[in-house]
Parts: structure tokens; sequence; C-alpha cells
DNA sequence: CACAGGTATGTTTTT
DNA sequence: CATACCTGTG
């Protein structure tokens, strides 16, 4: 390896990114920015580590945050070295937590098969304990409990950790999260964040394993830094241990995710925590327009406390932005299918245009309108294949082959295809269940051999627990996929939806479980490991990797997704939409200034996805939950530069030409007009955006300066136009 | 147990 | 406006 030639290593990079490649072993901070070629100094560093300074790939664990980005690392890293990377660890944190788990399930004190739950077997399992605590439902939402037991799993705390500081709120949330504990244990389960705590554990409390995998991996790198929660960078810091080789690659200006944990901070702290870091920052950017880059640049610069970046190129300037305002939102999506048609005849491809939006409910308009065109098109997002209905249905009858203690699996297919077990034999077994300490499957049994259930739902149970039982005798030792076909086939499953769905959606769920047949046959060519069944790695790889959204890939679409989707990759023409206040930046946004630079970011991330062409438009007017509402331009038009800008149409004031709303009642004798400014006694100026009712209860919604938006009813209101 | 009808609710998403 | 979810009825 050492007398590999390393020219093709360090030639195509520029002199920041080789200092980053070639720096001696030791803590390294690469702040990149958008676009200078982020990935390519991690694919080359280990190159570097392996060709130059002679590391053997297995010493090199390199961690990123999707299973997408995982691929391309590895890819890009055979590539570069010629061959498969035999050894190195290259994966997602949940991917490599749970490898470590598989590997050492005795000492992560788990079962040999547990099984893992994604965040809708949570939120069911969730349910289920609430139930069970005989909590209520509309007091303590699922999602809510879901997200405070994620979130202190993420800080590392266990029930036992949590101080209540006397809040019953709080202490409630303990129990519950207790309760849920005590079912994962019973049920062989661990979600996502328990992937990660449980692999923190295993290593911090294993002095021995701790050394091994410290001596192991010499070389630890990750992606994305900034998006690390505080749990991913503990991980990091006890495996990077005293060699402190940690080459961590990020961008404080693109993170986006704070809302699902992500520690920005982390940034800072890494240089904090470890002292002697060498910090390089690569500013140079190889995508997009100078004209492009500079309104990023001037947009980012209104943020607070950044760890300072500026982005440039040697390339071209570029054509300025375009602005375009419309009137509705119709209008918006028109303008960008009507431009996209230019541009593919004046030679883009479909493909190289995206539209981004800030919310996923802004794509119905622009598909509408891409349909009418006849222009085929892409949107990103949505259910992806593995958390299908009926995917997760016929899966859960694998798991509960595999694992008879599984109640979260148990309880989705107990009745499923309808076999007479309704609530009422299920609640006795639950409460058998819960008086033995014992599973849903075994509770089963013992009221079977009681004869404690009334005859019909004895025969039908009966049935249900022989129907596994032949399951798992007729699946064998047979190929993979000639196991799910015995399940989808004996489970009833094929003949239940078309049955239940008449029409179309029935037949896409039997299409769905065929293909599922046909994923398995392909999974056959994986190697079966010596710590996990085939089976087992599949049930693993389905909850780790969901798989694609849309399974049809268009040759050349268009491409429909959300700003947050957007992030990481780039397209030669962006159509950046929906640029209004509250809606861009999000009106839950607005009231915290953290809030407000995240959305900032966010904006930032979508105007240098672009290469060579960017949009940005706003509508004054659109349609939110039902009402018609004004809106003005998104604060961040008025942060770009004017002189990076091309009005597309330029137009005065803010009402719609034609079709203006009708006008509310009178006041003063004279009908207030959307748009207008007004000022109240007491909230003091702003501008009127909406308006319902007439008469006596015609109320008016005025967005105040200072008091912010509020609903007034004019007849009190007393509004005085200025 | 299935279905109809009512009501609450409405960012962003990966694993 | 649309949907998701809950409750009550047949």
């Amino acid at each position: 390896m050492r007398a590999m030639d390393v020219t093709p290593i360090i030639d195509p990079l520029n002199e920041r990114q080789r200092e980053a490649v070639t720096a001696p072993p030791g803590p390294l901070l690469v702040l990149a920015g958008a676009g200078s070629g982020k990935t390519r100094v991690l694919v080359h560093r280990i190159a570097w580590l392996v060709a130059a300074e002679g590391v053997s790939p297995l010493s090199i664990l390199a961690v990123t945050f999707t299973n997408k980005a995982a691929g391309e690392m590895r890819a890009r890293i055979e590539q570069m070295l010629g061959g498969p990377a035999g050894g190195m660890w290259v994966g997602t944190f949940h991917g490599l937590a749970h490898r470590l788990l598989r590997q050492h399930w005795q000492e992560a004190q788990l079962p040999q098969t547990f099984q893992i739950l994604d965040s809708e077997d949570q939120k069911r399992l969730v349910r289920r304990v609430l139930k069970s605590l005989e909590m209520d439902e509309a007091r303590w939402q699922p999602g809510h409990v879901q997200g405070f037991i994620n979130a202190r799993k993420e800080e590392g705390r266990r029930p036992r950790h949590i101080e209540d500081g006397g809040d019953p709120v709080r202490r409630q949330l303990v129990r519950i999260y207790t309760a849920y504990e005590a079912a994962c244990r019973r049920g062989g389960l661990v979600d996502f964040a328990e992937l990660l705590l449980r692999a923190h554990e295993l290593l911090r409390d294993n002095e021995s394993l701790l050394r091994h995998y410290r001596e192991r991996f010499r070389h630890v790198l990750v992606d994305e830094f900034q998006d690390t929660n505080t749990l991913q960078y503990a991980w990091l810091r006890l495996l990077a241990g005293e060699h402190h080789r940690l080459f961590a690659v990020g961008d404080d200006d693109q993170s986006i995710y704070s809302w699902r944990g992500a520690r920005v901070d982390n940034l800072q702290h890494f240089v904090r925590d470890f002292p002697g870091t060498l910090t390089v920052r690569l500013e140079q950017n190889y995508r997009s327009t100078g004209t492009i880059l500079t309104a990023a640049n001037a947009l980012i610069e209104n943020n607070a406390g950044r760890m300072g970046k500026e982005l440039w190129t040697d390339g071209e300037d570029g054509e300025p932005i375009q602005l375009f305002s419309a009137f509705n939102e119709y209008e918006e999506a028109e303008f960008v299918v009507d431009r996209m048609r230019q541009l593919n005849r004046d030679g883009y491809a479909r493909r190289e245009m995206a539209v981004l939006y800030r919310s996923n409910a802004q794509s119905r308009v622009f598909e509408e309108c891409l349909v009418a065109a006849g222009m085929p098109y892409r949107v990103y997002g949505g259910l992806r294949f593995f958390e299908r209905a009926e995917i997760k249905d016929a899966l859960a009858y694998v798991r509960l082959v595999r694992n008879p203690d599984d109640d979260s699996s148990f309880e989705r297919v107990v009745n499923l295809p309808a076999r007479g077990l309704g609530n009422r034999t299920l609640e006795q077994l639950r409460a058998a269940a819960r008086d033995n300490q014992v599973s849903l499957r075994q509770a089963a049994g013992s009221l079977l051999g009681a004869g404690a259930l009334p005859p019909r739902a004895a025969g039908a149970l009966q049935g249900f627990l022989a129907l596994l039982e032949d399951m798992a005798v007729e699946m064998g030792e047979q190929a993979l996929h000639h196991q799910i076909d015995v399940v989808i086939r004996r489970s009833g499953l094929m003949e239940h939806y078309p049955q239940k769905e008449k029409g179309e959606k029935g037949e896409a769920r039997v299409e769905n479980l065929r293909e599922l047949v046909s994923a398995a046959r392909t999974f056959e060519g994986v190697e079966e490991s010596a710590e996990m069944p085939l089976i087992d790695q599949f049930l693993a790889h389905a909850a780790l990797e969901a798989g694609d959204a849309q399974g049809d890939e268009w040759d050349d679409c268009v491409q429909l997704m959300t700003l947050h989707s957007a992030k990481g990759l780039e397209f030669p023409v962006v159509f950046l939409s929906g640029l209004e206040d509250g809606l861009f930046p999000h009106k839950r946004a607005l009231d915290d200034p953290s809030g407000l630079e995240e959305e900032r970011r966010l904006c930032y991330v979508g105007m240098t996805r672009a290469m060579r062409a960017l949009y940005v438009t706003h509508a004054e007017s659109r349609r939110l939950y039902g009402s018609e509402t004004l809106t003005l331009p998104s604060r961040f038009i008025s942060e770009l530069p004017v002189d990076c800008l091309h009005q597309v149409r330029p137009r005065g004031g803010l009402l719609p030409r034609a079709q203006s709303a009708p006008a509310p009642e009178e006041n003063d004798g004279q009908a207030l007009r959307l748009g207008e400014r007004v000022s109240h006694a007491r909230f003091g100026e702003g501008v009127v955006l909406n308006y319902e009712g007439s008469g006596a209860q015609a109320r008016v919604q005025v967005n105040f300066e200072q008091a912010g938006s509020k609903w007034l009813v004019i007849g009190y209101a007393n509004l005085q136009r200025c």
C-alpha cells in the first residue's frame, strides 16, 4: 500500500484541502463551506492515510448521518484505492452502533434476537405503555412522550438520571419512560436512540472492549459534524480516547437540524475538548456563480456568533438572481413551470432543475401545474418502501416468528387480517401478561391452557398461535425470499388488502408485498455473517434503511423537495419558492432569535444548492389552511444585495391588481383594505393581513410591528388608518 | 368489529 | 383546505 502513487490523491486538491488531507494525525476540524469539496476532503484523507501513511483500513472508522452518504463515501474510497477497502468501518451512527450491539449483545445485555423499532413502531409502543398505565392519551400525547424519551436518551439519560425537580408533569413523564423501557426489555426491542445510547454505554462501561476499539480505530472521521447530537459527540469522544485522532468536517452555517437535537456548539466544543486542534477552513466554492455566493454570504452575515467563513470562487459572476413576485401561489407555480419549460428548451435537462420549498404542503400547487404542463417531475420525501403499512405488517409476522416475545409485532398482526380477536380478548391478554410479567404470546398460551377464554376467542387465538408455528416450520431453513413468501401467503395478507381497499390501492399493496419478496431475493447476495442469520439482517436492514420514497425513478424529471432534503445536493437551476414572512421564515420560528437564525441558514443552504441560475419567488397572497392570507415578502429577500437581484416583473404596492379581495366592513365611513397600514390604541401600528366575517362580527387580522399578528373585531378595535 | 361522521390540527426528517 | 385521528353507532 505504501508504495502507491499519491499524486492522484493530492494533485486535484487546492491548498486548504491539501492541508487538511495531509495533516499529521491529531484532532482536526475542517470548516467546510457549501460546495467547497467537503466529501472530497474526507475521501482523500482516508486514501492518504492508507496510501501515504501506511495506515491499515482496519483502523479506520468513518461516520455519516445517512445511508446514502455512507454508500457514496465507501464507493469513492474504493474507487480511489482501486479495490475494496476491506475491514474499514464506514456507516451511519446508527448502523455502526447496531453493528457493535450485534457483536456484543451479551455485554450490552440484549437478547441475541433483539429487533429495531423505527419511529412509528416506537410511537405505537408508547401508546401501549400509556394504555397500560391507564393514562389519558389526550393529556399525554404519544408524540410528545416519544419526543421526551428520545431527547433524554440523546442526552445520555436513563430514567434514574432524571430529576423531576418537584414538577409533577415531569415526574409522570419519567414514570412513562420507565415503563417504556421495561416494555422494550420484555420484547427485546431497541429504538433508534437506544441503539446509540446502548452502544455508548457498552463502550463506556466495558474497559476491555473500549480498549480494544480504541486500539483498533486509530483514525475516526465524521461527516456533517454540525448535525451531531450530544450523545453522538460523546460517542466520538469516547472512541477517540487518548489518541485524539478525530477528523471532523462540518459547517456551522448549514446547521438546520437543531430541532431534532443537533448541537452546532459541538463545533466549538471540539476545539475546547481537543487541545491543539488544527482548524482548516474551506472557503473556495466550486459549485456556484460569484453572484450567488455574494448574495448567500450577505444573507448569512446577518447571523450572530458564526465561526466565520466567506465563500468565494474564481469562476464567473454569472447571471443575477431573478426575483419574481406573484399574486398568489398559482401564479408563482405557473411562473416556475413556465421558466422550466423555457430552460428545458434551451438545453437544460429536467433533472438539472429543482424547486425548493419550506414545507411539504407547498408541493401540491407545483404538482398540479406540472401535470397540466405535461412535465415529468419527482417529489422527494413521503413514505418509503419499508415504511409502508403492508410491508410493516408482513415484517411483523416475520419478527414474531423470529422472536415470539415481541409484543409490539404481536399486537400489530394478532387480528390482521381480522380473525375475531377483538379488543375484549386482547384486554384479557394484556392483563394476564402484565400480571405475570410475561409476553403476550406467553400469556396467550397460559390463558388457553387454563381454559380462561370464551370458546370463540379461544378458537381464534388457538388458530393464530398455530399459524405462527406453521409458518416457523414452513419457513425452516429455506432461502430468505422463500421465507418471506411463506409469510405473505400463509398470513392471508395477500387476500386481505384487495378485499379491504377496493381498486388500485389494494392492488398496489399486493404489488408491494411481491416487491418485498424480490427485495429479499436481492438481499440474498449479502454475505451471511456468523453473528447474525440472514433473515435477522434483513429485518435490521428494513428498519435502518427504509429505502427510496418513489419507486419509479423517472429518467429525466424536474425535482421537487423541501429545503431540508435539498441539503447536500446541487442543481444547475434552483427555484427557491414561497419566500414570505410567516412561511419562510416560518411563523413558529419568528419569535425567537435562534429560530430565525436557523431559518436563515436554511435559506443559505437553499441558495447554495444552485450552480448557475437561482430564482427566488414569493406570492402576495396565499391560501393557508383554507383561508386566503395576504403575505409580505420574506425578510430574507431584503437581506440580499440589490445589485445581485433582477426583478422579473417589478410591481408597486402590496395589493393584487385584479382580484383584490373584497374590502372589510366600514370603519370611519371608509373600508379598510388589505395591506393597509393601521394603528391601534394599545398595539401600535401594523398592516392589515386578512379579514373574515361581515357586519358586527367582521374581524381583521393585523400584523402589528410590536405586538405581532392579532385578530380584532372591527366594531370594537377602533382602528385608525395611517 | 367495521365504518361513518365529527373534530382538532396544521414546519422541517433521518435513523 | 386536507388530513389524521377519535368516538359513537349499526
